[in-house]
Order: structure tokens, then C-alpha cells, then sequence
DNA sequence: GGTTTGATGTCAGACACTGACATCAGGTCG
DNA sequence: CGACCTGATGTCAGTGTCTGACATCAAACC
């Protein structure tokens, strides 16, 4: 038998998710968020940087999945097409995981200082894809504007299919965004 | 004579960008900041709603001036159209500002709880021009991803300007991000 | 001249977060 | 087997952010 109840840092991140939808991130004390996992407040910072961080956990699957992703894309493709792919198996990645979305974009939609810490997370996305854009030859600032429309494309795809009382295809979304923001670019370019 | 110095706010602003450029936002307490402004710690938080506050003002001029330029923009005008000729006026504000502008970046840059505000800004610079546009009749998703598209446009030229070593013209620096935008979205749409 | 207003000060306190040190099951090594 | 080390946790004390409640008092207003 081992000394602790294993998984310490998951009953910490469930708690937290329970508490804050229940009575709210900032009526939440970290001590209660401990006390629910059977923890004391001093470990949960050995855990996590910070009371938000708990809903962004620093093991980011998604940034993770994204360099693999970018590098099964076949290396002669133009940026944007490269991102699109990518984006393509983000779209795979979120699949089974529409609940779970819902639930959590649920809390930070109602608190502010938990929807700047994503704004956070985005921001790592982008100079993720960014870089590794560049890895690929990908020059500047072709690279960082690809990364954000990239990055804003999915913003805005996510933002709808979390918002559908339905589970849509998060791909399609995507791929609508992206052509939308072609039309949205190229339109006006040579009027007349 | 009046009971008290004028211009609080002021003085705090400027207290508190010497005392971060100097020490670091991290060594600089507020109780610090209030006491070269001569003024209490509770008074700093009557002007600010928390300490990264003093570097993003509530009185934040680009956003207002973002709302009137949109408004100057001749109606007729293809989305990606409008959000260039906002930030042709942007540009244009910013213009005697660089020495200012590098100083705050600088600190800025030198600490991620301020990157994580100034992300917020860039959000809120977003949601500003996307409801504008859509107040022109621009619909959804196409006035969100035009938005994203310009803030992420104003965000890579801007850092291009600031790290420049003499001012360069920040106009000049957005148009040539928009093209490049342009011919990034375009490329690979129809190849051959 | 009395009253109201509003920017400030004073004080107490909750809570986020951190450093230092203690504990103790389990694995390691001689 | 026993001494030792490791690592996750607990305990405690402390700093700093931020807030609510109440006091002050020049200036404006009537």
C-alpha cells in the first residue's frame, strides 16, 4: 500500500473544476480546492504555478499534438495550406472530447482572469505553430501571420462548436473559417 | 490651493514605469509605487483595478480612436479594406509615441504577467473592430476572422517598429504585413 | 454659514503565493 | 538486515495583492 491516494494532481484538477463550476472561480479558495482532494493548499502549488493554472495544465496535450501534427505535413505544402492541415487533426484531436470542452470553456467564459490565462495559452499556440513554420523554411513574417490567422481560425471555429447545443464536425468549422478568411483577405484586393 | 497635487493617476503612471523599468515588476511593490506619487497604497487601487493596471489605463486612448477611425471609413468598403484603412490610422497615432512605446514594451516584455494583460488589450482591440464591422453590415464569422486578422496584423508590425533600433514608419509596416497576409491566405488556394 | 461632495487616509482582514523545515513510506545499497 | 536516500506531502511563518468600512477635510454648492 502506498502512502498516498495515487493521482494527486488529477483529483486536484477535477475538484477545482467541480468547485468552480459550482460556487465560482474567485468564490473558490485554493484551500478548498486542496481540502476536496484530500491535500493541503501548500501542495496544490507544488502542483500547479497558480489557482488558473489548474485548468490549463502545463502537460498541454494540444501543444504537444501540435508539433507532431506539423510534422506529418508534407514538406512542400504553402503555409497556410500547412496550417490548414494541421488544424485538420486538431479538429480529430477535440473529437471525443466535446463534453469536456463545454464544461470548461463554461467556467472560463465566466470569469475573466481565467479567460486571460487562455488568451495565454493561445498566445503559446501561435508562437508554437509560428516556429515551427519556420523550422520548415517558412520566412517572416509569413510565418507569425500564418501561425495567428491559424490560431484566430480555430479561435473562432472552437468558439462555435462549443457554443451548438449539438456536437458539429470541429473540422468542418474549421475548414469554413479558413476559406472564409480567404475570401475575407483576397476580396478588395484589386477593385475595379 | 487645492487640498491635493493634481493629476494622481498621472503620477502614478509615471511612478510606476520608472519603478518597474528600474527594479522589475516583480521587486516593485505598490505601497512603493504609492509612496513616490506621495500618495497611499488604498489610492492606487481607487485609480487601478490591480497592480499590471498602471501600464494598460481603462482611459485607453487607441480604443476610442479605433472606434472613430472605423466610423471614418467610407461605408462601401470590402471588410479586409476597412481594417487596412483603420490601421493606416492607427499608424498615424502612434506616430510620436515610439520612445514611450519602446520604454513600456520593454517592460512589458520583461514580464509575463504584463504579456498576459497585454493580451487582453489585444482581445478587447479585437472584439472592438469585429463589432464595428459588423455594425457595417460585415457578418459572422467574416467580421471576427477580419478583426483577428487586422489586431494580428497591428500586433507583428507593432513589434517589428518597436524593435528597431531608429523609427520607422508604422504604416508602412502594416501595409506590408497586410500584403503579406494577403499573399499568405492566397498561395496554394487553387494549385495547379 | 451650513451642508454635501469627493478624493484621500487609516485600519483590519481575506486570500494568493513562497521559503524553510519536518515527516515518513518505499526503494537502494552495502 | 539496517543505514541511507528519495520524493511527495504536511506544517508554519511570512510577504504582498486586493477589498470593505469608516474617518477626514478642502472645495463646491445652496
Amino acid at each position: 500500500m502506498s502512502r498516498w491516494e495515487p493521482n494527486a494532481r488529477g483529483r486536484l484538477e477535477t475538484a477545482a473544476l467541480a468547485l468552480f463550476t459550482e460556487h465560482g472561480f474567485e468564490q473558490t479558495t485554493v484551500a478548498e480546492i486542496a481540502g476536496r482532494a484530500g491535500l493541503t493548499e501548500r501542495t496544490f502549488y507544488r502542483h500547479f504555478a497558480d489557482k488558473r493554472d489548474v485548468l490549463f495544465p502545463d502537460t498541454n496535450p494540444l501543444g504537444t499534438f501540435l508539433v507532431e501534427a506539423l510534422e506529418g505535413v508534407p514538406a512542400p505544402a504553402a503555409p497556410m495550406d500547412t496550417v490548414a492541415a494541421v488544424l485538420d487533426g486538431v479538429g480529430l484531436f477535440f473529437k471525443d472530447r466535446w463534453e469536456f470542452a463545454r464544461r470548461r470553456q463554461a467556467v472560463i467564459a465566466a470569469n475573466p482572469e481565467l479567460h486571460e490565462r487562455e488568451l495565454v495559452k493561445f498566445a503559446f499556440l501561435t508562437a508554437t505553430l509560428s516556429e515551427g513554420l519556420r523550422r520548415r523554411g517558412v520566412g517572416e513574417p509569413a510565418a507569425s501571420l500564418a501561425a495567428e490567422a491559424g490560431v484566430a481560425v480555430f479561435k473562432i471555429a472552437f468558439g462555435q462548436w462549443v457554443a451548438e447545443s449539438e456536437q458539429r464536425d470541429l473540422r468542418e468549422l474549421m475548414r469554413a473559417a479558413v476559406a472564409e478568411l480567404k475570401a475575407v483577405t483576397s476580396a478588395g484586393e484589386a477593385p475595379g
